[in-house]
DNA sequence: CGCCGATTTGACTCAGATCAAGGTTTGTGG
DNA sequence: CCACAAACCTTGATCTGAGTCAAATCGGCG
């Protein structure tokens, strides 16, 4: 019966003014109104399974994507085949920026477990913007918010050593994990230590002897994938404060 | 005589339509009407001297910038006061995005050289992207390169070797060279040896001796700040390709 | 001319890479 | 449910690219 179906399809997608992501999302600081307008067009295609691509270098850009569940990692490729981790993308967190250069994306972008995205199709964005006063601000933000989390990676990979990398690696994710109102202090990592050296700049030895020597100087304590910070404050003294 | 005065000051701006850089700048992919639209709120102030700030970090952030001549760093300091310079910025490239995450830079911008900026002031820009969707069109265009370059460089930082970083930092410049019409083979680099190291993410020393080995293996020319790419294949194969 | 900052060069050192094994967890098919 | 394979992770030993330290040289400029 197509009334039912109906339902079944609404009752499927999350409403952006209910989703709990929505203050750290496209939604940040737009009213009911904009809201409702900006929802109408937003996708949300069918979960990510781990190691599926949400889209690859070269790809045409069709949209921008925010994380709805999951983690989504983006890399960029050398000439000669090496790639660089550039960012881990949390619940809430946008990706697809590296699109908008010249209309094609540089980077691939892959789930790392079972994930779901929303979409906010291009072609539909520039007006939006030119409607929604409010979505053309949060555009700028999140530019700004991408721009400047670039530059804090570069300062890592540019002159913090190992240490101090994989100290502020578990900072960041700490302070993430409270925005979404999670635990700050006790979380699981998504992503293997393959993947957490190569986003470092350092070898995945390296970051398995760090992480034995935290735990073994009572920083930490780690368990396979799951982490728990125990002393704060001094790894936060590790990256200087 | 106010006539005379209203004279001379349209006689020392540049205006947009007129600028050689604008392929390279914001009017890129404007018409005439845009354009003539978006020159009226471009301001362009007195010119910096060596060394001076165009703006830091913790500064309000009231415009977004061109460089018109000369050459601006832009930089970011670490909790414990190490720098890492993020870019160097020719004459036709912008700067300034840093501050539209929350309104305030989080780099330190400083001319390298005595040099000449434009100004958009960023409480017209939103009208302005409003009325111009060639302006909006630009902006994300030009938000996306930058997102795209700070990828490059944590390839760069991340992956490469000294020598590929340098080789890589050449090429960089010698391409950009060549889009302002310049000469792609011969050049003078405005920073120092020191700023060169610190993008990089390397030693000064190392540079140089660098330098003097690209030189030895005569695939550059080096007399102070002077460079002649002799053998740009050669220099092109150090990256690969 | 003489000073000062920028650059180069040489000698030595070290953080972290690489190489080599071994252990553990997860997934798969029988 | 077990056997086996494939990832993934850890640990130890060794090596090396590039950093650090020290000193000489260069180039501009007052």
């Amino acid at each position: 019966m197509s009334t039912l179906k109906h339902i079944d399809v609404n009752h499927l997608k999350v409403h952006c003014k209910d989703c709990n992501l929505r203050e750290l999302c496209f939604p940040h600081g737009m009213n009911d109104e904009e809201l409702s307008n900006m929802e109408a067009v937003v996708d949300q295609p069918k979960p990510l399974h781990k190691n599926d691509f949400l889209y690859r270098d070269g790809d045409k850009a069709v949209a921008l994507y925010a994380v709805r569940s999951g983690c989504v990692k983006t890399m960029t490729e050398s000439a000669n085949g090496e790639e660089q981790i550039v960012g881990f993308h949390l619940p809430g967190e946008l990706l697809g920026l590296d699109g908008f250069a010249d209309g094609a994306h540089t980077c691939n972008a892959l789930a790392l477990e079972t994930s779901s995205v929303c979409e906010l199709p291009l072609d539909q964005l520039e007006s939006l913007c030119h409607e929604l006063p409010g979505l053309q601000r949060q555009m700028r933000r999140i530019m700004g918010k991408e721009v400047n989390n670039d530059h804090k990676l570069l300062l890592l990979l540019g002159k913090m050593t190992a240490e101090e990398r994989l100290a502020s690696f578990l900072l960041s994710l700490s302070a993430r994990m409270e925005e979404r109102h999670w635990k700050d202090s006790e979380f699981n990592l998504s992503m293997p230590r393959q993947d957490i050296a190569n986003y470092l700049g350092m070898a995945v030895e390296t970051v398995s002897r760090l992480f034995a020597a935290f735990q073994a100087d009572k920083i930490i304590e780690v368990d396979r994938r799951h982490i728990t910070i125990i002393d704060m404050p001094r790894l936060k003294a590790i990256v200087g404060e």
